[in-house]
DNA sequence: CAGCCTATCATTAGAGC
DNA sequence: CGCTCTAATGATAGGCT
């Protein structure tokens, strides 16, 4: 079996690419759970899925967006 | 050499932890770049760096920001 | 198209400087 | 403390079902 290796780029082959993106966002929010609970890391995501409507959040839609607003407000204040 | 297998729970040890936060933050940032542009996702995430005060974002700074509030406004609009 | 498999490549724990 | 090195674990491309 010959692996091709991976190359930053966008993959033109529309079933690979999705393929990839199961597997790739698996792995991402593996990565982000294993640095929120190793090193104590307070962090969110939003990934917006290109094969659903709903977009995606880490840790969990609620924390997420408290995590957003908070931080949106932040900024206002500081304006 | 022998290493020990990584379990998912804190690391006690403050200086194992900081060492670990700095490598796993550059992986999970390198995830999320690879994410992003190999199989064309958008995606924001909000990493509250535990010995900074100013928040790691990534794509940037404007990015980010514009995905969240886009993200809370939607929300408010389905209220 | 979605899982499983596994060879292969990527990440990182631990050590040394 | 923060960098480099590398053994060892972890992630995943391609193949298969």
């Amino acid at each position: 079996m010959v692996r091709k290796k991976v190359k930053l780029a966008f993959m033109e082959n529309s079933a690979e690419r999705k393929v990839s993106y199961r597997k790739r966002r698996k792995g991402f929010l593996t990565k982000a759970r294993e640095l929120n609970t190793l090193c104590d890391v307070e962090l969110a995501t939003l990934v917006n899925n290109p094969y659903h409507n709903e977009p995606e959040l880490f840790p969990n839609h609620e924390a997420a967006t408290g995590m957003f607003t908070k931080f949106i407000d932040l900024l206002e204040e500081k304006k």
